[in-house]
DNA sequence: TTCCTGTGAG
DNA sequence: CTCACAGGAA
């Protein structure tokens, strides 16, 4: 493991602000520190380019403004909202965080990693992420864009770095006095290399090729959620309107259902109206 | 550690 | 067709 010494982690900090203060990012859950709102952002984020959030962020943000109006809303509307983000089941994640929050921390978003990672949709990094931008905790993030700068400034020719490297070098560097906009910072920076340089996270142990997506499970589950979005249906329609055999159709209605996402009414699949 | 997943851009 | 968006759950 490296140890920087006090000079470079000083420069290494200079070199991120200086960067930041000229071509640092603006976004509308960067205007606020309302927990809620910053949980919102970071779920929809998740596998997701921020470009395509900003939109779908602000008319979620509009439509259920508190924990309470998620908590409350009909599972169908958010789906709605949802449309475009893809990853559909973040949204029902989101409904459950509303209410498990609202039930267990009295309608206040919690601030340790061990409360936030036992919420469902939640892990290591989208606590880190709410600790850092939600409550200016010098908390340790890594993703994408953060995995990129420090490989590309202190791995630059080593193949498979480990996160495990990377992170002790994350813990050596954060601005402690400033962990919200420090974590901004990195990524605006890792966002803008990618797109000039590649990706070098490609370095990464923990790079993967992606599967393939026509013909594939998660295709057939789009549609048929979406199938279902516009009206319950029984098993013989589902398989009609997906051309596909009943052994690869049911193991995903399955599926959906022990994730709560769809419901068997009167023989017939449908969306969830209320989370339980 | 392995498996899982939606949509859009190029 | 390939890739970006890879983090969460089991």
């Amino acid at each position: 493991m490296k140890t920087l010494k006090t000079k470079n982690i000083k420069l290494f900090q200079s070199f991120i602000w200086n960067f930041y203060a000229h071509f640092g990012r603006d976004f509308p859950w960067r205007q606020t520190t309302n927990p809620y709102h910053i949980l919102v952002s970071e779920i929809m984020l998740q596998q997701t380019q921020a470009n395509r959030v900003i939109p779908k962020y602000e008319a979620f943000i509009k439509n259920f403004p508190t924990l309470e109006k998620l908590a409350n809303a009909e599972f169908k509307t958010l789906l709605y909202y949802w449309q475009g983000l893809g990853y559909n089941r973040r949204a029902l994640y989101l409904q459950q965080l509303a209410q498990a929050i609202i039930k267990k921390y009295h309608g206040q978003v919690p601030s340790t990693q061990k409360t936030l990672v036992s919420l469902p949709g939640i892990g290591r990094y989208t606590a880190a992420a709410i600790q850092a931008f939600a409550f200016n905790q010098a908390s340790m993030v890594i993703e994408t864009n953060i995995r990129t700068v420090f490989i590309y400034h202190f791995f630059p020719k080593q193949k498979q770095v480990s996160d495990q490297e990377i992170i002790t070098l994350i813990n050596q560097t954060v601005d402690k006095k400033n962990p919200r906009e420090w974590y901004w910072a990195l990524m605006d920076y890792g966002a803008i290399m990618k797109s000039l340089i590649g990706n070098s996270s490609q370095q990464s142990k923990h790079y993967t090729k992606q599967s393939k997506f026509v013909g594939s499970n998660r295709q057939i589950r789009g549609q048929i959620v979406r199938l279902l979005i516009a009206n319950p249906m029984v098993l013989e329609e589902i398989l009609q309107k997906i051309k596909k055999p009943k052994g690869q159709i049911t193991p995903i209605l399955d599926k959906l259902v022990a994730e709560k996402m769809i419901t068997i009414r009167k023989g017939k699949y449908q969306i969830v109206t209320r989370l339980e």
